[in-house]
DNA sequence: CAATCCGTGTAATCGGTGCTTACATTCACA
DNA sequence: TGTGAATGTAAGCACCGATTACACGGATTG
């Protein structure tokens, strides 16, 4: 396994020397400078384009313009790769997600549960190859310890805790809170997932209607859940 | 994958008239008889191996033991195949779907609505990677009126019509079926997909405590939109 | 019965892919 | 200033989907 090597120059990439000295070649340098990262951006843009199956090694350098052995410099195969897009992705998603709770109300959890079930269907929802990728996770690399399977447990872990406040608040009517903590998350997951499985076309879903729609389902779980039987937006 | 072992189907030169005439039935006849059947088959069989993407024209060619350009005569494309696969997939669950129907109470709607979704939750866990290959629908041909989509319209009908009877007996308490629908399907899709995913194990869920939480799920989706707040079962 | 048609098999081949090895170039540092 | 490590290229392997030309043989005819 060579060009396993690589890991610091992963980490939050801006100490990268400028390689080329002030001049500028017209030419293409022999070094490309940053190829991990253009890899990773060509292939986030593959994925766009036409699904994780789209992702080629060889498109990808084609794009990074650079010959096609060259990624296995920065990924000792394909699967690394996608693992690599798959963190990037999980890295956009976990962003997104902390920055909308971050703006949620404090002293109200099942607002807050609320609030991070929306902002989780909204980003799957504009993203949705992106979060094809981080759902099913067979990009991921489960023996390596990656920061994916740490994020999913604190975001587990999260709701959990916001899900214990709820109920020690009273706004919950049922105890079994790991129950409930599985059956939000499959709800939430299923209709993300069948937003990216084309089910909706055939549930009298459109496009426009989707995120009404995402929270309205929504809803309807936290209303099954809650104690008071009104809205509880 | 493995170069694997090339077995020389037939070590001689172009002087060979393989002579088969009527007398040899043992020797396999030049002719398959149902190679398409045989070919679906054995891409059912590399589905249950290693997944969709582990399903190779090729290799179906191979095990059925004929050369690979063959499989072509009967599929245009190894899309084609694939959406055959689907399709018998389809075909497997619906009757799966039907049976359990037929076993369920005729004047309980909300039970039989809990039946069907058991009956889905259980043959998604018994088949993952059948299962797989019906719910993302790029599996299947979009443009021809195959009996997918119609048995997809049927079964969302079924439902719509349990939920409209339940709600007419009062067995609910909400009335926006439509989001009760559409949430009960997310929510047992999700399932459905949590587990083919690998998502259980970090949810501490392992596959012997699959079924139990299917089930538990289940219920307290139900306990959620029903008018009495008890058992459903 | 014999001739023939045509559905279905084989063989050879093409371009694309992941991946490896050998070699070339450049950077970073002693 | 030299030198080794990092990182690019070039060539080539095996496998894949797909196409084409050809071979076989059952079924339909006269």
């Amino acid at each position: 396994m060579p060009a396993a090597s690589k890991p610091p120059a992963a980490k939050a990439g801006p100490a990268k020397p400028r390689r080329r000295n002030a001049r500028a070649p017209a030419a293409r340098p022999y070094h490309h400078g940053d190829l991990r990262r253009v890899l990773i951006d060509a292939a986030l843009q593959l994925v766009g384009e036409g699904g994780p199956e789209a992702v080629s090694v060889r498109e990808a350098a084609r794009r990074a313009g650079v010959s096609p052995g060259a990624p296995f410099r920065h990924f000792p195969s394909r699967d690394a790769l996608m693992n690599a897009v798959a963190e990037e992705a999980q890295r956009r998603f976990r962003a997104e997600i902390e920055a909308a709770l971050s703006a949620a109300p404090a002293g109200d959890p099942l607002g807050r549960f609320r609030c991070l079930g929306l902002a989780y269907l909204r980003w799957a929802m504009k993203n949705p190859t992106h979060f094809e990728i981080i759902s099913s996770r067979r990009f991921f690399d489960h023996d390596r310890a990656s920061g994916v399977s740490q994020d999913n447990a604190e975001l587990i872990d999260l709701t959990e805790r916001m899900l214990a406040e709820a109920f020690a608040q009273g706004q919950l009517r049922v105890g079994d809170l790991k129950r409930v903590q599985i059956a939000g998350r499959a709800l939430i997951y299923g209709f993300a997932r069948m937003n990216i499985d084309g089910h909706f076309p055939r549930w009298g879903v459109t496009g426009a209607d989707a995120g009404r729609t995402a929270e309205d389902v929504l809803d309807l779980f936290i209303e099954g859940i809650a104690k008071v039987p009104g809205k509880s937006a």
